[in-house]
Formats: structure tokens, sequence, C-alpha cells
DNA sequence: GCAATATACTAGGACATCCAAGGGTTTGGA
DNA sequence: TCCAAACCCTTGGATGTCCTAGTATATTGC
């Protein structure tokens, strides 16, 4: 955004945290707030490098999601459940997929009320391409040293399973 | 959203990425993929607690701020920057806290330029009250242990240095 | 078998974020 | 002094997320 700030705004509120008497949550309430900032550096990352493709994080999501589904296809509902976002967020990564030729819709076999969603073979191709780059442009240059980014893995994994995303 | 998922999604990421032959990212991918999915959690968390305040995170951060300067008042630009936030998106928050009674804005002094936004004394309670909830609802629940908590402050305040969020 | 309930997707609305562009104010160099 | 460059805020547009409600299809229970 702007230059660099003389001091971290996320300390500074940790500290005044402290200082109004919270220091039993002050920790807490920094550690969450680092990973809001954090989430946003990292989206603005994954975005640019992802923007020559024409497509954003959510879509690109969708697009991996379905290129590692042995059929190349998967129904809404059950995107939605692994990406873990609102269904409607999937109608509309879809929506904006399919106008660029990259998914189609097609009715499931046995239930009418579901929608399968499946790869083009541009999808496809475009989905190889923008991981290969996503790899050695944002993953491959984290910033995380490798013993931290076990560290994520352990401690954020954790939290998601007792937040009740998975049983495991 | 829905029921947990029988297996965690994220870890299934990260052997695809291994199967694949890119090993050498699949750990720093499913920190990060880790990192955005945390943030989904909590930021719902906290949007939870803040409604029956009519607050958003966005909004209530700006309060926040404006509750720990010294004289109540900020100019619309260092509320930016210290939110690390667009600039239009302060002018969108403060647009909707002006119309809800909780901040006011006046011209700065000297810089015709520049425009201040104020706390008025209904913003500074709600700014209390809103505080109390989450730092007992949220960051008092966090579900981080507490060394866990001090691994994601060094961890992450290294990253955002790195990143060029501040220099210290 | 049929009505009641549950499930799947979509439409519309509220918010937040960013970018691009425009209008007003200050600053700084010729 | 004066005009160009820099800075500050706002408007308008694109995208994503969620929620609520509505339509269509399945499943369940009597």
């Amino acid at each position: 955004m702007g230059a660099p700030l003389p001091r971290d705004p996320i300390a500074d509120a940790q500290h005044n945290w402290e200082e109004r008497g919270w220091s039993d949550v002050a920790a807490p309430m920094a550690a969450i707030t680092a990973i809001m900032r954090t989430q946003q550096i990292l989206l603005a990352r994954i975005e640019s490098v992802l923007k020559p493709f024409g497509l954003t994080f959510a879509r690109y999501e969708l697009l991996a999601l379905l290129s590692f589904a042995r059929s190349g296809a998967l129904p809404m509902n059950k995107a939605s459940a692994l990406l873990q976002v609102h269904p409607t967020s999937v109608t509309n990564a879809v929506d904006r997929l399919e106008r660029a030729g990259l998914v189609a819709r097609s009715p499931h076999p046995t239930d009418g009320r579901t929608t399968l969603i499946e790869l083009t073979s541009e999808g496809r191709t475009v989905a190889k391409r923008a991981t290969a780059v996503l790899n050695s442009e944002v993953f491959g240059q984290s910033g995380f040293e490798s013993a931290d980014v076990d560290q994520l893995i352990r401690i954020l994994g954790s939290f998601r399973r007792n937040a009740g995303d998975f049983t495991d």
C-alpha cells in the first residue's frame, strides 16, 4: 500500500491493550490481528500473480480443486463443502469461470437438484499454468522459515480442527 | 458453514501437491492456505460478536484506533496507513460510522486537503462495550495455546516486517 | 401414494476491498 | 511569482463473501 511504518501497529495495539488492563487477552488479540493482516498480504500477492490469467484466488481454488478430482467434475455442493465457502460463492465463481470457458455446468445423472461442474480442456490448461506460477512466485518465496511453516501447519491445523472444520 | 469434513482438505491438498512432484512448495502452500481459512473462521466469529452493535470488523477497527488516539481524532490518511487498508476503505467505513453517529468528520485546521475523523461520545461508548465483548468472547477464547500465541506473534511479525509493513 | 420435510442451486441485497479517475489543496523548483 | 508535481479525499466500477428467500427436486413418514 504505502511506505513501511516506523513502528509495528499490531505491537502498539498489544501495548495499548496491556495498558488498559487487558493483559490476559492482549497476546491473543495481537496474534489474531496479525493473522488478519498476513492473510491480506498473501492474498494480494496471489491475486497479483493470477491477474494475467484472468483469475482471482476464489476462482483459482475452484479450478485447482476440479483438477485434482479424478473425474474432473464435482457437484457444486461438494465444492462448497471442500472449499469451505458459502454455496452462493461457488455459484458466483462458476458463473464467471463458465463465461470464461474454463468450466462447464452439466446436470447430475441421477439427482435433478444437483449440478456438476466440469473442467474444460482450456480450464485444465489454465489451472496447470497458474499453479506453476503460484508455486514459483508465491509458495516458493513465502518468506516463512521452513521450521516456521511446520509450526504454522501444526498450530493452524489444530485450530481448524477445534473450530469444527474437520474430524481427523 | 456445514458439518465437519471427515478429512482435512488442506492436508489433502498438500498430499496432492507432493504427488505431483511439487514437494518443495507443498508445505508453504498448506501453511498459506491454512492462514486463509483461519482468517475466515476468526473473521466470522468477530463479525458475529459485533453484529449486535451494528458494527463490522472494519468499522470496529477504526473505532478502536480512534479510541487509542490521545486526541480522539485522526486524519483519514493516517488511519488508512495504520490500519493498512486502502484509503477508499476508510472513506467507506467513515461514511457508515458517521451515519450511525459514532464518528464525525471535521476539517483539518491547517491543511485544507485533510479531513479529521473524531469519535463522538456515543462512538466512544460503543467502542468500549464492543471491545469488552470481543475480549471475553473472541480473544479470551481464541483456541490457541499460550505458547502457540507467542509463536504466531513471532512468525507473523517477522513475515510482516519482511513484507514491508514496518521497520523496527 | 401423498403430504411434509430436507436438500440443491440461484437471485437479490448488504458490506468490504481494491483500482482508476477526478477535483481541490499544498508544496517546491524555475 | 507561478505552474507543475505531489498529496488527500471521494466517486464509480469490479469482485468476493455472507445472508435471506424462492424454486425445483428428493426423501421420508404416515
